[in-house]
DNA sequence: CGAGCGATTGAAAAGACTCAACCACCGTGG
DNA sequence: CCACGGTGGTTGAGTCTTTTCAATCGCTCG
Protein backbone atom coordinates (compact mmCIF):
# COMPACT_ATOMS: atom_id res chain seq x y z
CA UNK A 1 0.00 0.00 0.00
CA UNK A 2 2.45 2.50 1.27
CA UNK A 3 5.22 3.00 -1.84
CA UNK A 4 8.81 3.53 -0.72
CA UNK A 5 10.08 4.96 -3.77
CA UNK A 6 9.08 8.13 -5.26
CA UNK A 7 7.25 6.33 -8.18
CA UNK A 8 4.71 8.58 -9.42
CA UNK A 9 0.87 8.36 -8.53
CA UNK A 10 -1.55 8.57 -10.95
CA UNK A 11 -4.20 11.43 -9.81
CA UNK A 12 -6.69 9.76 -11.78
CA UNK A 13 -6.67 6.40 -10.39
CA UNK A 14 -6.34 8.00 -6.71
CA UNK A 15 -8.29 6.74 -4.46
CA UNK A 16 -8.58 8.93 -1.75
CA UNK A 17 -8.78 12.19 -4.12
CA UNK A 18 -12.41 12.24 -3.15
CA UNK A 19 -12.03 13.36 0.20
CA UNK A 20 -10.47 16.45 -0.84
CA UNK A 21 -10.75 19.22 -3.20
CA UNK A 22 -9.33 17.57 -6.25
CA UNK A 23 -12.64 15.79 -6.04
CA UNK A 24 -14.36 18.23 -8.46
CA UNK A 25 -11.72 17.78 -11.24
CA UNK A 26 -12.34 16.66 -14.86
CA UNK A 27 -10.83 13.71 -16.51
CA UNK A 28 -8.39 16.58 -18.71
CA UNK A 29 -7.76 18.38 -15.66
CA UNK A 30 -6.73 15.29 -13.67
CA UNK A 31 -4.20 14.46 -16.35
CA UNK A 32 -2.93 18.08 -16.29
CA UNK A 33 -2.57 18.09 -13.39
CA UNK A 34 -0.85 14.98 -12.76
CA UNK A 35 1.53 15.94 -15.40
CA UNK A 36 2.77 19.04 -13.17
CA UNK A 37 3.19 17.30 -9.87
CA UNK A 38 5.61 15.12 -8.40
CA UNK A 39 5.28 12.74 -5.70
CA UNK A 40 7.61 12.09 -2.58
CA UNK A 41 7.67 9.14 0.27
CA UNK A 42 8.39 11.01 3.37
CA UNK A 43 9.51 9.39 6.35
CA UNK A 44 7.34 9.54 9.75
CA UNK A 45 8.49 13.28 11.36
CA UNK A 46 9.55 15.17 8.14
CA UNK A 47 8.40 18.18 7.92
CA UNK A 48 6.74 19.62 4.89
CA UNK A 49 6.92 23.52 5.57
CA UNK A 50 7.10 25.31 8.54
CA UNK A 51 6.36 28.41 9.97
CA UNK A 52 7.54 31.61 8.17
CA UNK A 53 8.71 30.58 5.21
CA UNK A 54 6.47 31.46 1.91
CA UNK A 55 4.80 29.06 0.36
CA UNK A 56 5.75 27.05 -3.43
CA UNK A 57 2.90 25.08 -3.47
CA UNK A 58 0.30 22.04 -2.11
CA UNK A 59 0.85 18.79 -1.03
CA UNK A 60 -1.77 16.22 -1.29
CA UNK A 61 -1.82 13.38 1.05
CA UNK A 62 -2.03 10.08 -0.80
CA UNK A 63 -0.92 7.59 2.15
CA UNK A 64 0.00 8.53 5.29
CA UNK A 65 -1.12 11.50 8.19
CA UNK A 66 -0.21 14.75 8.78
CA UNK A 67 0.07 17.10 11.91
CA UNK A 68 -0.38 21.03 11.38
CA UNK A 69 0.74 22.92 13.73
CA UNK A 70 1.37 26.30 15.94
CA UNK A 71 4.63 26.29 17.95
CA UNK A 72 3.73 28.09 20.82
CA UNK A 73 5.84 30.85 22.85
CA UNK A 74 7.72 28.26 24.83
CA UNK A 75 7.82 25.66 22.05
CA UNK A 76 5.35 23.57 22.97
CA UNK A 77 2.98 22.57 19.32
CA UNK A 78 -0.47 23.11 19.48
CA UNK A 79 -1.97 20.57 16.49
CA UNK A 80 -4.84 22.31 14.89
CA UNK A 81 -5.70 19.48 12.41
CA UNK A 82 -4.52 16.21 11.61
CA UNK A 83 -4.61 15.89 7.65
CA UNK A 84 -5.80 12.51 6.12
CA UNK A 85 -5.26 10.93 2.80
CA UNK A 86 -7.06 12.62 0.08
CA UNK A 87 -6.89 16.21 1.89
CA UNK A 88 -5.13 19.27 0.67
CA UNK A 89 -2.49 20.71 2.83
CA UNK A 90 -0.73 24.15 2.20
CA UNK A 91 -2.93 26.37 0.51
CA UNK A 92 -4.48 29.01 3.02
CA UNK A 93 -1.18 30.59 3.43
CA UNK A 94 -0.59 30.07 -0.23
CA UNK A 95 -4.52 32.31 -0.79
CA UNK A 96 -3.78 34.91 2.28
CA UNK A 97 -0.50 36.30 0.45
CA UNK A 98 1.34 35.71 3.62
CA UNK A 99 3.98 33.64 4.76
CA UNK A 100 2.66 30.07 6.48
CA UNK A 101 1.04 30.40 10.05
CA UNK A 102 1.64 27.29 10.87
CA UNK A 103 3.98 24.35 10.32
CA UNK A 104 3.06 20.93 8.91
CA UNK A 105 5.11 17.62 9.08
CA UNK A 106 4.33 13.86 8.93
CA UNK A 107 2.90 11.62 11.41
CA UNK A 108 3.77 8.36 9.75
CA UNK A 109 6.01 7.33 6.47
CA UNK A 110 3.44 8.97 4.03
CA UNK A 111 3.17 9.07 0.08
CA UNK A 112 2.53 12.94 -0.86
CA UNK A 113 2.52 14.60 -3.65
CA UNK A 114 3.27 17.85 -4.93
CA UNK A 115 1.68 20.79 -7.00
CA UNK A 116 3.00 23.79 -7.51
CA UNK A 117 1.96 27.54 -6.29
CA UNK A 118 0.98 28.63 -9.96
CA UNK A 119 -0.04 25.51 -11.58
CA UNK A 120 -2.35 25.11 -8.25
CA UNK A 121 -4.03 29.28 -8.30
CA UNK A 122 -4.20 28.69 -12.57
CA UNK A 123 -6.88 25.30 -11.90
CA UNK A 124 -8.25 28.06 -9.40
CA UNK A 125 -9.17 30.59 -11.85
CA UNK A 126 -9.90 28.29 -14.02
CA UNK A 127 -11.91 25.56 -12.43
CA UNK A 128 -15.55 26.36 -10.94
CA UNK A 129 -16.11 23.37 -9.07
CA UNK A 130 -12.29 23.38 -7.47
CA UNK A 131 -12.95 26.76 -6.58
CA UNK A 132 -16.31 26.23 -4.88
CA UNK A 133 -14.89 23.09 -3.02
CA UNK A 134 -11.96 25.45 -2.04
CA UNK A 135 -14.26 28.13 -0.29
CA UNK A 136 -16.40 25.30 1.34
CA UNK A 137 -13.53 24.01 2.52
CA UNK A 138 -12.30 26.78 4.18
CA UNK A 139 -15.59 27.98 5.66
CA UNK A 140 -16.05 24.53 6.65
CA UNK A 141 -12.75 24.83 8.58
CA UNK A 142 -13.86 28.30 9.87
CA UNK A 143 -16.61 26.94 11.68
CA UNK A 144 -14.34 23.93 12.80
CA UNK A 145 -11.85 25.95 14.53
CA UNK A 146 -14.87 28.61 16.26
CA UNK A 147 -15.87 25.57 17.59
CA UNK A 148 -12.56 24.49 18.55
CA UNK A 149 -11.98 27.49 20.49
CA UNK A 150 -15.31 27.63 22.48
CA UNK A 151 -14.06 23.78 23.77
CA UNK A 152 -10.77 25.18 24.16
CA UNK A 153 -12.28 27.99 26.44
CA UNK A 154 -15.08 26.62 28.11
CA UNK A 155 -14.36 22.77 28.61
CA UNK A 156 -12.41 21.21 30.86
CA UNK A 157 -9.62 18.47 29.81
CA UNK A 158 -11.05 15.41 29.84
CA UNK A 159 -14.43 17.08 28.07
CA UNK A 160 -11.57 18.05 25.64
CA UNK A 161 -10.51 14.79 25.27
CA UNK A 162 -13.86 13.26 24.55
CA UNK A 163 -14.14 15.67 22.11
CA UNK A 164 -10.44 15.41 20.72
CA UNK A 165 -10.97 11.36 20.18
CA UNK A 166 -14.56 12.12 18.34
CA UNK A 167 -12.36 14.21 15.88
CA UNK A 168 -9.76 11.70 15.70
CA UNK A 169 -11.66 8.80 14.94
CA UNK A 170 -13.60 10.56 12.07
CA UNK A 171 -9.71 11.14 10.74
CA UNK A 172 -8.48 7.90 11.36
CA UNK A 173 -11.81 6.12 10.32
CA UNK A 174 -11.46 1.77 10.66
CA UNK A 175 -7.80 1.89 11.94
CA UNK A 176 -7.51 2.85 15.51
CA UNK A 177 -5.78 6.26 16.88
CA UNK A 178 -2.30 5.88 16.61
CA UNK A 179 -0.54 9.23 17.89
CA UNK A 180 2.29 9.53 20.46
CA UNK A 181 1.07 10.48 23.78
CA UNK A 182 2.54 13.87 23.44
CA UNK A 183 0.90 14.15 19.92
CA UNK A 184 -2.74 13.70 21.39
CA UNK A 185 -1.72 16.13 23.80
CA UNK A 186 -0.93 18.64 22.09
CA UNK A 187 -4.29 18.58 20.24
CA UNK A 188 -6.36 18.07 23.04
CA UNK A 189 -4.23 21.49 24.58
CA UNK A 190 -3.53 20.06 27.40
CA UNK A 191 -0.13 18.35 29.28
CA UNK A 192 1.36 14.91 28.44
CA UNK A 193 1.05 13.69 31.95
CA UNK A 194 -2.89 15.03 32.65
CA UNK A 195 -3.63 13.09 28.83
CA UNK A 196 -1.80 9.99 30.54
CA UNK A 197 -3.78 10.26 33.68
CA UNK A 198 -7.24 11.02 31.33
CA UNK A 199 -6.49 8.35 29.36
CA UNK A 200 -6.21 5.39 32.05
CA UNK A 201 -9.64 6.84 33.37
CA UNK A 202 -11.03 6.15 30.19
CA UNK A 203 -10.08 3.22 29.96
CA UNK A 204 -10.82 1.98 33.51
CA UNK A 205 -14.64 3.73 32.61
CA UNK A 206 -14.73 1.41 29.58
CA UNK A 207 -14.28 4.73 26.90
CA UNK A 208 -11.49 3.08 25.38
CA UNK A 209 -9.33 0.53 24.79
CA UNK A 210 -5.20 1.05 25.00
CA UNK A 211 -3.30 -1.05 23.38
CA UNK A 212 0.36 0.44 23.65
CA UNK A 213 -0.15 4.10 21.88
CA UNK A 214 -3.04 2.71 20.15
CA UNK A 215 -6.18 3.94 21.54
CA UNK A 216 -9.56 2.15 20.45
CA UNK A 217 -13.15 3.72 21.23
CA UNK A 218 -14.72 1.12 23.07
CA UNK A 219 -18.13 3.27 23.70
CA UNK A 220 -18.98 5.95 21.39
CA UNK A 221 -21.49 7.09 23.19
CA UNK A 222 -20.36 7.17 25.97
CA UNK A 223 -17.50 9.55 24.37
CA UNK A 224 -20.06 11.53 22.11
CA UNK A 225 -21.83 12.10 25.58
CA UNK A 226 -18.88 13.12 27.48
CA UNK A 227 -18.26 15.47 24.82
CA UNK A 228 -21.47 17.49 24.93
CA UNK A 229 -23.96 15.34 23.59
CA UNK A 230 -24.04 15.85 19.73
CA UNK A 231 -22.48 14.11 16.74
CA UNK B 1 -22.75 59.98 11.58
CA UNK B 2 -25.34 57.52 12.67
CA UNK B 3 -28.64 57.43 11.04
CA UNK B 4 -31.70 56.14 12.80
CA UNK B 5 -34.11 55.59 10.15
CA UNK B 6 -33.75 53.01 7.63
CA UNK B 7 -32.32 55.04 5.00
CA UNK B 8 -30.48 53.84 2.13
CA UNK B 9 -26.70 54.28 2.72
CA UNK B 10 -24.94 54.51 -0.99
CA UNK B 11 -22.28 52.18 -1.70
CA UNK B 12 -20.65 54.07 -3.98
CA UNK B 13 -19.76 56.88 -1.20
CA UNK B 14 -19.34 54.31 1.66
CA UNK B 15 -16.28 55.11 3.37
CA UNK B 16 -15.66 52.14 5.22
CA UNK B 17 -15.97 49.80 1.71
CA UNK B 18 -12.71 49.84 1.97
CA UNK B 19 -12.33 47.78 5.59
CA UNK B 20 -13.71 44.53 3.44
CA UNK B 21 -14.27 42.38 0.92
CA UNK B 22 -16.39 44.78 -1.22
CA UNK B 23 -13.48 47.04 -1.81
CA UNK B 24 -12.62 45.21 -4.82
CA UNK B 25 -15.66 46.32 -7.02
CA UNK B 26 -16.05 48.30 -9.86
CA UNK B 27 -18.25 51.22 -10.41
CA UNK B 28 -20.99 49.26 -12.28
CA UNK B 29 -20.82 46.30 -9.48
CA UNK B 30 -21.20 49.25 -6.64
CA UNK B 31 -24.53 50.34 -8.24
CA UNK B 32 -25.88 46.78 -8.67
CA UNK B 33 -25.12 45.86 -5.70
CA UNK B 34 -26.50 49.37 -4.24
CA UNK B 35 -30.15 48.35 -6.12
CA UNK B 36 -30.24 45.13 -4.51
CA UNK B 37 -29.84 45.89 -0.87
CA UNK B 38 -31.50 47.14 1.87
CA UNK B 39 -30.48 49.18 5.22
CA UNK B 40 -31.34 48.63 8.39
CA UNK B 41 -30.96 50.51 11.93
CA UNK B 42 -29.97 48.43 14.90
CA UNK B 43 -30.27 48.89 18.75
CA UNK B 44 -27.53 47.69 21.03
CA UNK B 45 -28.04 43.79 21.41
CA UNK B 46 -30.01 43.40 18.30
CA UNK B 47 -29.59 39.90 16.78
CA UNK B 48 -28.19 39.51 13.09
CA UNK B 49 -28.25 35.66 13.17
CA UNK B 50 -28.46 32.70 15.70
CA UNK B 51 -26.84 29.77 15.47
CA UNK B 52 -28.56 26.65 13.81
CA UNK B 53 -30.44 28.54 11.07
CA UNK B 54 -29.87 29.23 7.67
CA UNK B 55 -28.48 32.05 6.11
CA UNK B 56 -30.54 34.27 3.45
CA UNK B 57 -27.66 36.77 2.72
CA UNK B 58 -24.40 38.60 4.13
CA UNK B 59 -24.18 41.56 6.60
CA UNK B 60 -22.24 44.41 5.95
CA UNK B 61 -21.10 46.91 8.76
CA UNK B 62 -21.51 49.99 8.23
CA UNK B 63 -21.51 51.75 11.63
CA UNK B 64 -21.34 49.77 14.44
CA UNK B 65 -19.66 46.80 15.70
CA UNK B 66 -20.79 43.35 16.00
CA UNK B 67 -20.13 40.50 17.73
CA UNK B 68 -19.57 36.99 16.26
CA UNK B 69 -20.20 33.74 18.71
CA UNK B 70 -20.40 31.02 19.71
CA UNK B 71 -22.68 29.63 22.74
CA UNK B 72 -21.11 26.70 24.32
CA UNK B 73 -22.79 24.28 26.55
CA UNK B 74 -24.32 26.10 29.69
CA UNK B 75 -24.73 28.87 27.53
CA UNK B 76 -22.00 30.69 28.09
CA UNK B 77 -20.77 32.94 25.04
CA UNK B 78 -17.64 32.68 23.25
CA UNK B 79 -17.01 35.88 21.16
CA UNK B 80 -14.84 35.05 18.58
CA UNK B 81 -14.51 37.65 16.28
CA UNK B 82 -15.79 41.41 16.60
CA UNK B 83 -16.02 42.91 13.37
CA UNK B 84 -16.13 46.82 12.56
CA UNK B 85 -16.90 49.00 9.81
CA UNK B 86 -16.95 47.74 6.73
CA UNK B 87 -16.35 44.31 7.37
CA UNK B 88 -19.31 41.66 5.79
CA UNK B 89 -20.45 39.02 8.45
CA UNK B 90 -22.48 35.76 7.83
CA UNK B 91 -20.76 34.58 4.47
CA UNK B 92 -18.78 31.57 5.56
CA UNK B 93 -21.78 29.39 6.51
CA UNK B 94 -23.47 30.56 3.40
CA UNK B 95 -20.13 29.01 1.56
CA UNK B 96 -20.12 26.19 3.33
CA UNK B 97 -23.70 25.34 2.75
CA UNK B 98 -24.14 24.42 6.75
CA UNK B 99 -26.75 26.27 9.03
CA UNK B 100 -24.80 28.91 11.08
CA UNK B 101 -22.56 27.79 13.34
CA UNK B 102 -22.41 31.01 14.94
CA UNK B 103 -24.50 34.07 16.59
CA UNK B 104 -24.00 37.55 15.78
CA UNK B 105 -25.42 40.62 17.36
CA UNK B 106 -25.06 44.24 17.87
CA UNK B 107 -22.65 45.40 20.46
CA UNK B 108 -23.95 49.44 20.02
CA UNK B 109 -26.39 50.74 17.74
CA UNK B 110 -25.23 50.09 14.61
CA UNK B 111 -26.03 50.69 10.65
CA UNK B 112 -26.14 47.42 8.73
CA UNK B 113 -26.86 46.62 5.02
CA UNK B 114 -27.96 43.30 3.64
CA UNK B 115 -27.69 41.36 0.69
CA UNK B 116 -29.44 38.44 -0.45
CA UNK B 117 -27.90 35.22 -0.75
CA UNK B 118 -28.41 35.02 -4.79
CA UNK B 119 -26.91 39.02 -5.23
CA UNK B 120 -23.89 37.79 -3.06
CA UNK B 121 -23.43 34.51 -4.84
CA UNK B 122 -23.83 36.03 -8.25
CA UNK B 123 -20.99 38.47 -7.74
CA UNK B 124 -19.00 36.25 -6.08
CA UNK B 125 -19.33 34.18 -9.67
CA UNK B 126 -18.70 36.87 -12.28
CA UNK B 127 -16.32 38.78 -10.12
CA UNK B 128 -13.01 37.90 -9.84
CA UNK B 129 -11.50 40.38 -7.56
CA UNK B 130 -13.94 39.86 -4.89
CA UNK B 131 -13.52 36.21 -5.66
CA UNK B 132 -9.64 36.52 -4.39
CA UNK B 133 -10.75 38.95 -2.28
CA UNK B 134 -13.47 36.81 0.07
CA UNK B 135 -10.68 33.62 -0.42
CA UNK B 136 -7.68 35.69 1.03
CA UNK B 137 -9.98 36.76 4.00
CA UNK B 138 -11.09 33.40 4.91
CA UNK B 139 -7.59 32.23 4.61
CA UNK B 140 -6.47 34.80 7.01
CA UNK B 141 -9.15 34.46 9.50
CA UNK B 142 -8.35 30.72 9.30
CA UNK B 143 -4.75 31.57 10.01
CA UNK B 144 -5.77 34.11 12.92
CA UNK B 145 -8.03 31.43 14.54
CA UNK B 146 -4.82 29.29 14.76
CA UNK B 147 -2.75 31.61 16.69
CA UNK B 148 -5.87 32.22 19.19
CA UNK B 149 -6.23 28.39 19.42
CA UNK B 150 -2.80 28.02 20.56
CA UNK B 151 -2.84 31.03 22.55
CA UNK B 152 -5.56 29.52 24.69
CA UNK B 153 -3.98 26.22 24.89
CA UNK B 154 -0.73 27.81 25.98
CA UNK B 155 -1.17 31.29 27.46
CA UNK B 156 -2.13 32.18 30.89
CA UNK B 157 -5.38 34.52 31.08
CA UNK B 158 -2.89 37.76 31.98
CA UNK B 159 -1.18 36.76 29.01
CA UNK B 160 -4.25 36.49 27.12
CA UNK B 161 -5.97 39.33 28.04
CA UNK B 162 -3.14 41.45 26.74
CA UNK B 163 -3.35 39.70 23.17
CA UNK B 164 -7.07 40.28 23.13
CA UNK B 165 -6.42 43.80 23.45
CA UNK B 166 -4.15 44.33 21.05
CA UNK B 167 -6.50 42.79 18.63
CA UNK B 168 -9.36 45.12 19.94
CA UNK B 169 -7.09 48.28 19.83
CA UNK B 170 -6.52 47.48 16.24
CA UNK B 171 -10.67 46.81 15.53
CA UNK B 172 -11.38 50.16 17.61
CA UNK B 173 -8.61 51.97 16.63
CA UNK B 174 -8.82 55.48 17.69
CA UNK B 175 -11.86 54.68 19.69
CA UNK B 176 -11.39 53.33 23.31
CA UNK B 177 -12.22 49.61 23.84
CA UNK B 178 -16.11 49.68 25.00
CA UNK B 179 -17.45 46.46 26.00
CA UNK B 180 -18.92 44.81 28.98
CA UNK B 181 -16.84 43.09 31.68
CA UNK B 182 -18.68 40.25 30.64
CA UNK B 183 -18.06 40.37 26.26
CA UNK B 184 -14.82 41.21 27.16
CA UNK B 185 -14.15 37.72 29.53
CA UNK B 186 -15.96 36.33 27.11
CA UNK B 187 -13.84 37.50 23.98
CA UNK B 188 -10.45 36.47 25.94
CA UNK B 189 -12.07 33.37 27.17
CA UNK B 190 -12.43 33.65 30.87
CA UNK B 191 -14.35 34.32 33.87
CA UNK B 192 -15.93 38.01 34.32
CA UNK B 193 -14.40 37.85 38.10
CA UNK B 194 -10.98 36.94 36.88
CA UNK B 195 -11.02 39.44 33.86
CA UNK B 196 -12.33 42.39 36.29
CA UNK B 197 -9.25 41.39 38.81
CA UNK B 198 -6.61 41.58 35.37
CA UNK B 199 -8.16 44.64 34.34
CA UNK B 200 -7.34 45.91 38.01
CA UNK B 201 -3.54 44.77 38.11
CA UNK B 202 -2.93 46.07 34.42
CA UNK B 203 -4.25 49.75 35.71
CA UNK B 204 -2.17 49.35 38.52
CA UNK B 205 1.00 48.33 36.15
CA UNK B 206 0.17 51.34 33.88
CA UNK B 207 -0.64 49.18 31.18
CA UNK B 208 -4.34 50.92 30.65
CA UNK B 209 -6.53 53.22 31.85
CA UNK B 210 -10.15 52.96 32.42
CA UNK B 211 -12.95 54.68 32.75
CA UNK B 212 -15.97 52.96 33.84
CA UNK B 213 -16.50 50.28 31.03
CA UNK B 214 -14.05 51.92 28.42
CA UNK B 215 -10.36 50.41 28.11
CA UNK B 216 -7.50 52.98 27.07
CA UNK B 217 -4.53 51.44 26.19
CA UNK B 218 -1.67 53.44 27.70
CA UNK B 219 0.92 51.22 27.10
CA UNK B 220 0.94 49.91 23.94
CA UNK B 221 4.92 48.10 24.34
CA UNK B 222 3.73 46.77 27.59
CA UNK B 223 1.00 45.20 26.35
CA UNK B 224 2.52 43.63 23.37
CA UNK B 225 5.44 42.38 25.56
CA UNK B 226 2.97 40.27 27.62
CA UNK B 227 1.02 39.09 25.04
CA UNK B 228 3.97 37.43 23.58
CA UNK B 229 5.96 39.87 21.85
CA UNK B 230 4.66 40.31 18.78
CA UNK B 231 2.38 42.45 16.69
C1' DC C 1 -37.97 55.05 44.85
C1' DG C 2 -37.29 50.29 43.84
C1' DA C 3 -35.86 46.83 40.51
C1' DG C 4 -32.29 45.00 38.11
C1' DC C 5 -28.23 44.64 35.67
C1' DG C 6 -23.37 45.22 35.54
C1' DA C 7 -19.28 45.65 38.29
C1' DT C 8 -16.51 44.38 42.19
C1' DT C 9 -14.51 41.91 46.06
C1' DG C 10 -13.46 38.00 49.14
C1' DA C 11 -12.82 33.33 50.31
C1' DA C 12 -12.67 28.64 49.28
C1' DA C 13 -12.26 24.82 46.07
C1' DA C 14 -10.76 22.54 42.18
C1' DG C 15 -8.59 21.52 38.15
C1' DA C 16 -4.50 21.40 35.79
C1' DC C 17 0.47 22.10 35.55
C1' DT C 18 5.22 21.48 36.85
C1' DC C 19 8.92 18.99 38.50
C1' DA C 20 11.21 14.94 39.39
C1' DA C 21 11.90 10.37 39.33
C1' DC C 22 11.32 6.03 37.28
C1' DC C 23 10.03 2.50 33.94
C1' DA C 24 9.86 0.01 29.46
C1' DC C 25 10.77 -0.74 25.12
C1' DC C 26 13.81 -0.67 20.99
C1' DG C 27 17.57 -0.41 18.05
C1' DT C 28 22.54 -0.02 17.98
C1' DG C 29 27.12 -1.02 18.47
C1' DG C 30 30.61 -3.35 20.89
C1' DC D 1 24.34 -11.66 22.37
C1' DC D 2 24.08 -8.28 25.66
C1' DA D 3 24.86 -3.78 27.55
C1' DC D 4 23.78 0.85 26.54
C1' DG D 5 21.47 5.04 25.41
C1' DG D 6 17.55 7.28 24.02
C1' DT D 7 12.87 8.11 23.40
C1' DG D 8 8.38 7.71 24.90
C1' DG D 9 5.40 6.52 28.70
C1' DT D 10 3.94 6.57 33.65
C1' DT D 11 3.43 7.94 38.42
C1' DG D 12 3.54 10.86 42.60
C1' DA D 13 3.52 15.11 45.08
C1' DG D 14 3.21 19.79 45.60
C1' DT D 15 1.94 24.26 43.72
C1' DC D 16 -0.62 27.61 41.58
C1' DT D 17 -3.66 29.65 38.50
C1' DT D 18 -8.27 30.06 37.71
C1' DT D 19 -12.97 29.13 38.76
C1' DT D 20 -16.92 29.15 41.58
C1' DC D 21 -19.95 30.85 44.91
C1' DA D 22 -21.67 34.42 47.62
C1' DA D 23 -22.26 38.88 48.97
C1' DT D 24 -22.14 43.78 48.16
C1' DC D 25 -22.22 47.98 45.61
C1' DG D 26 -23.61 51.46 42.31
C1' DC D 27 -25.83 53.18 38.67
C1' DT D 28 -29.69 53.70 35.41
C1' DC D 29 -34.30 53.43 34.07
C1' DG D 30 -39.04 53.17 34.41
Amino acid sequence: MLDKSHKHVSCEKCAVRENGIFSNLVNGEVCEMDNHKSCHYYKKNQSLFVEGSYPRGVFCVNHGKVKIYALGDEGKEQIVHIAKEGEVVGFRSMLSGEPYKLSASTLEDANICFVAKDDFLNMLDTNTGMRNAVLKELSKELGERAIFITNLAQKSVRERLAYSLMLLSDIYGEDPINLTREDLANFVGTATETLIRLLKDFKEEGLIDVQTRKVFIANMDGIINLAGGHR
